[in-house]
RNA sequence: GUGGCCAUAGUGAAACGGUUAUCACGCGAGUUUGUGGAACUCGCAGUACGGGUUCAACUCCCGUUGGCCACCCCA
């Protein structure tokens, strides 16, 4: 009601300013654009809390997708043998400085760096294998059988321009497996994303490449800028710009008048030392020993300064890397990361997936599959009551029926039946448990199955496993 | 960070330079308080924000904010 009235004068105000000239309309703004712009306010003039750029509720209803994520996660990690590691949220900006690389647009553009109260530059992590790499050198792992590895999810943080499927906070599953350097880790923490996502009912295809040690790469960079200087005029405007600034992602550009000239470039596996060559080949070997279909791509290079070797990453099937969101995750070898950031020289592979856009291809499946969306409503039940003897006893009895472990909805604050037995079928409850006065009395409970509306009256005393029956039966149906 | 498209109740849509912004879903309250998935009645909630043009702006223009798309980059 107060609401009302409320509108009510709004827009009594309202027309007083249209109808006034436009002067005395100008003499009132000056206040007004005090505020900040761009803020929503309810009709009694309180400003509304808006979500930050880029940021995002997961809401209950997504909740079945997130759960379903982190039990393959957890699943698929520890069979494969790798152990938990929750890393904080805040690190020092130059743990990501020193690994990721300054000239990286992760750390140059899109860190979110902060200062401490004793003004020290702090920052929310972009990715989590620096702080992996971390905590191995802080927590003396190389003291540990080697190697050790470990697993992660959670929110990363990138202050990127946002689009569907790219958030400033984002989560990550991922995995590392630092202190061997052995063509074997790297094959087995493929093979773990791998079945991460088609657990998920993804068909992930595997790109792969290897990018050698710091030396091949340096070698390769000067003998790739040669050639396409040379080839200068038939490059597009921007990857002229790319020329100078960073030659290897010339390789990426999706411009077909780059294409060609692409296609003749020299390819980074040339340059590659002997044993690099050969620790490649064995990838392969093993990738082919466990049934892993990769496509070699030799323009793929990833953006972190701390790889070395090994690189991959995984796309979905039907969207291919054909727009920007599609690149589920990826990863490599980054055997000088431990060194740089002070511990002793450690190789370490690993790999992240940016679980939103899992998220999102789950999404996409479930919608082709229609079917797949079977949601296991089965377990919960609804409990109703009738008056205040039942709505004090049925207090009781769902306590202990929780206790029990069955999920239990109800809405104790609503006194009609109708109201109840509607709100169970929104519920999508299999069961609902009827309480009333006369049941009280006696000691009983109805139990109406919802579908067919059949009801059976049965002692309190035997609810329990009466209901563990029937719910077990629809389970296995 | 650069460029483009967009912005109407919680959701999805409609409307017009001019009466009180319409519809569906949703949510709430009822249709003689012991029976839901149907119907009916009533109610809730909106032109993102700020400015300009105009007698009059949800509608046209500018700015801001946000979303989406492409680039950049990446997950």
């Amino acid at each position: 009601m107060p609401t009302k009235k409320i509108i009510k004068k709004k827009k009594e105000e309202k027309k007083p300013k249209k109808s006034t000239p436009t002067k005395i309309v100008k003499k009132e703004n000056p206040q007004k654009s005090e505020q900040p712009s761009g803020e929503q306010r309810n009709a009694k003039g309180v400003r509304i809390p808006a979500l930050l750029r880029g940021m995002k509720d997961i809401l209950p209803k997504d909740e079945g997708v997130w759960k379903k994520m982190y039990h393959t996660a957890e699943n698929i990690s520890e069979a494969y043998g790798f152990g938990r590691i929750q890393t904080p949220v805040l690190e020092e900006a130059s743990l990501f400085i020193r690994s990721v690389g300054r000239g990286t647009d992760v750390v140059d553009k899109e860190m979110y760096v902060f200062e401490d109260r004793d003004l020290a530059k702090i920052c929310l992590r972009p990715e989590a294998t620096a702080s992996v790499a971390r905590a191995y050198i802080v927590h003396g792992m190389v003291s540990l059988p080697q190697p050790v590895k470990m697993w992660y999810f959670g929110s990363m943080f990138r202050h990127d321009r946002p689009q569907a499927g790219r958030y400033r906070e984002f989560h990550q599953f991922g995995a590392e497996s630092i202190g061997d350097r052995d063509p074997v880790n790297d094959a087995e923490l493929i093979v773990t994303a791998f079945n991460f996502l088609k657990e998920l009912g993804i068909s992930p295809v595997l790109h792969l490449n290897s990018i050698g040690t710091a030396d091949d790469r340096a070698k390769y960079l000067v003998e790739l800028s040669g050639y396409l200087r040379t080839k200068r005029s038939y490059l597009c405007e921007e990857c002229k710009k790319r020329l100078l600034k960073n030659p290897l992602r010339v390789l990426d550009c999706k411009n077909e008048q780059c294409q060609s000239t692409i296609e003749e470039s020299p390819q980074i596996v040339d340059s590659l030392s002997e044993s690099s060559r050969n620790f490649f080949m064995k990838v392969i070997e093993y990738l082919d020993d466990l049934s892993v279909p990769y496509v070699l791509r030799h323009t793929l290079v990833r953006g972190l300064d701390y790889y070395t070797d090994t690189v991959f990453e995984f796309y979905e099937e039907e969207t291919g890397e054909g727009s920007a969101q599609s690149a589920l995750g990826g990863g490599g070898r980054y055997d000088g990361l431990v060194e740089e950031l002070g511990g002793r020289p450690t190789p370490g592979c690993g790999f992240a997936l940016g679980l939103e856009r899992v998220a999102y291809a789950i999404k996409r499946n479930l919608d082709k599959e229609v079917k797949t969306d079977v949601k296991a409503k089965n377990n919960q039940v609804y409990f109703a009551q009738l008056g205040e003897q039942a709505r004090r006893r049925a207090l009781y009895l769902i306590e202990d029926l929780r206790h029990a472990g069955t999920v239990t909805y109800h809405n104790l604050s609503k006194t009609s039946l109708k109201n109840q037995l509607e709100l169970a079928n929104k519920y999508e409850c299999p069961y609902t448990l009827i309480l009333g006065q006369k049941e009280v009395q006696d000691g009983t409970i109805i139990i109406r199955d919802m579908e067919s509306g059949i009801q059976e009256i049965v002692d309190q005393k035997k609810l329990k496993s009466i209901l563990d029956k029937k719910i077990q039966s629809l389970t296995n149906a």
